[in-house]
DNA sequence: ATATCGTTTGAGCACTTATTCAAATATGGA
DNA sequence: TCCATATTTGAATAAGTGCTCAAACGATAT
């Protein structure tokens, strides 16, 4: 790494404020680990299901197509990283978007493959 | 897979609806590769760059710390997603964001890792 | 044309990830 | 208690990904 141009002198300013004014390494990372989360069919799938209502495990497995335990797998990443919520309800599970960002994003990421 | 439990007889309704209101696959698949290009710590924090002003490849190449040629893997990428657009001034290539979309998801996705 | 600078590309490799399978756990009912 | 249903978990594996290195490309200047 840092085999730098020349250009580093011409924009040697330029540079450094961005730099500044990037977010700390470990916001970016748990940012990235969050838009990864949506980046996967899979996941996405699940997420868009729930954008229009709860659903539990076996409604996302029937959903998806895909075995139960890929999807709890699935499940549990979208847990992990504050994407979706659950609660337990006598045997079932039931799964929601966890806040209002996660389905903004949703909607508006739509809008830009839907438009064009 | 389709290994439907019980619940598949009392959601039935809940399930086909649902169902019929997901976008098409392709649309799915399409929305996934966008966010993937996002989920990336590399690609993320150049877009998060981009998104304070215009860069060029080796500008990039000193905010990042990494190689000219993985931060140009990556651009390769975002481009291919129409994450970023660029145009070339002699020597050097400047790259921005694509468009508000892409503008307003980094914005919305800051805050959601931010506040919390 | 030759050289230099900025950038892109393809191959290769270490590392990660999505799914499957088998087994475990949790809940409610007989 | 024992059983069925719903879900989670861990190990294994096949497929995918990010980086490095070496080479090529494109633009400008000499």
């Amino acid at each position: 790494m840092a085999e730098v141009c020349k250009v580093f002198e011409r924009h040697a300013e330029k540079i450094t404020r961005v730099k500044r004014e990037l977010p700390r390494d470990d916001v970016i990372h748990e940012l990235a680990d969050f838009f990864d989360a949506m980046g996967n069919p899979t996941r996405l799938k699940i997420l868009l299901a729930l954008l229009k209502e709860e659903l539990c495990t076996c409604d996302l497995t029937s959903i998806t197509g895909l075995s139960v335990s890929a999807v709890s797998h699935q499940l549990r990443i979208l847990r992990d990283r504050r994407i979706v919520k659950y609660r337990r309800e006598g045997k079932n599970v039931y799964y929601s978007l966890e806040d209002e960002h996660v389905k903004q994003i949703l909607r508006i990421g739509l809008e830009h493959v839907m438009g064009r």
